[in-house]
DNA sequence: CAATCAACCACTTTGTCCCACTGGTTAAAA
DNA sequence: TTTTAACCAGTGGGACAAAGTGGTTGATTG
């Protein structure tokens, strides 16, 4: 189970630490890509075969589908740690998620979201009442 | 069944004790995550397995869900007393709760909440007046 | 041949663990 | 009844290991 939040500088050669706890749960080898909420999303090799293959499942005739598989698939880069545990970001991604130094890194259950930092603030600040409500509905059902 | 109230000081190394009337229940790891009006909470084992189950039930591709999963998780941290019975609060948590100095830590029924003196205090003498008009309506919708 | 990129190395910082101290309460003994 | 000893909860700080940061070198590619 992925979780926690971490504050992580990029280099000047875009290079970003993976937080030592996620580590072990990534493995040798994972994959970075566009995520929803111009974030990126991080999994490690057995979660992104699900999710490939639950996409394989739908017919290309979608469009919806068609267009989430080639912002999804079209960003997709294998990483792996470096000696310090640091992957290397990609121009692509560094655009499309608008990270510049300041990021946060974030496990969500199956996977990782790395954020500019500015992004993530202004994310959660306008979410933070939605949380309350949501949640209300969630822990009355104990 | 947690109860009571107790008021305890975090140092200068975010570490804050755990009244040893609680710890017995807790267990030797347990989670401390964001709650609901600014305070944090904390959850041991069994509740918090509880509360993940059924999370993990709802698609990523539900934006409402994903957003809350996003707030709930990313706070989580697991942690272990020391010695001494105290945790260290991470960063981002502290910032959530407006933590500084002076905490109250109560146990409410299946969780403890940690607070912030002042905040609580503000939460305390805001409510105090409806206490008897909350109850009224409380125990007949159940 | 130059420039970019990746691997390596070394330093700095942070966090964790451990130990020693304080104060208060309880129990025991004079 | 008073004093003393022992214990437990809480507090603070220091040492060491791990994590994080930045720079240099060597290889690879255009």
């Amino acid at each position: 189970m992925l979780m926690g939040e971490f504050h992580h500088n990029l280099d000047d050669k875009n290079r970003l630490i993976i937080p030592s706890k996620f580590r072990n749960e990534l493995g040798k080898k994972f994959i970075i890509t566009r995520g929803l909420e111009k974030c990126l999303f991080v999994y490690n090799e057995n979660e992104w075969n699900n999710i490939i293959s639950k996409l394989q499942q739908i017919p290309f005739t979608n469009k919806d589908a068609r267009i989430f598989m080639r912002m999804f698939l079209s960003g997709a880069t294998e990483c792996e740690l470096d000696n310090n545990g640091r992957i290397t970001i990609t121009n692509p991604l560094m655009n499309y998620a608008s990270l510049n130094k300041e990021c946060i890194i974030v496990g969500v259950n199956d996977r990782l979201e790395i954020w500019d930092k500015d992004k993530f603030e202004e994310f959660f600040n306008s979410n933070i009442e939605n949380f309350s409500d949501v949640a209300e509905g969630l822990f009355n059902a104990y």
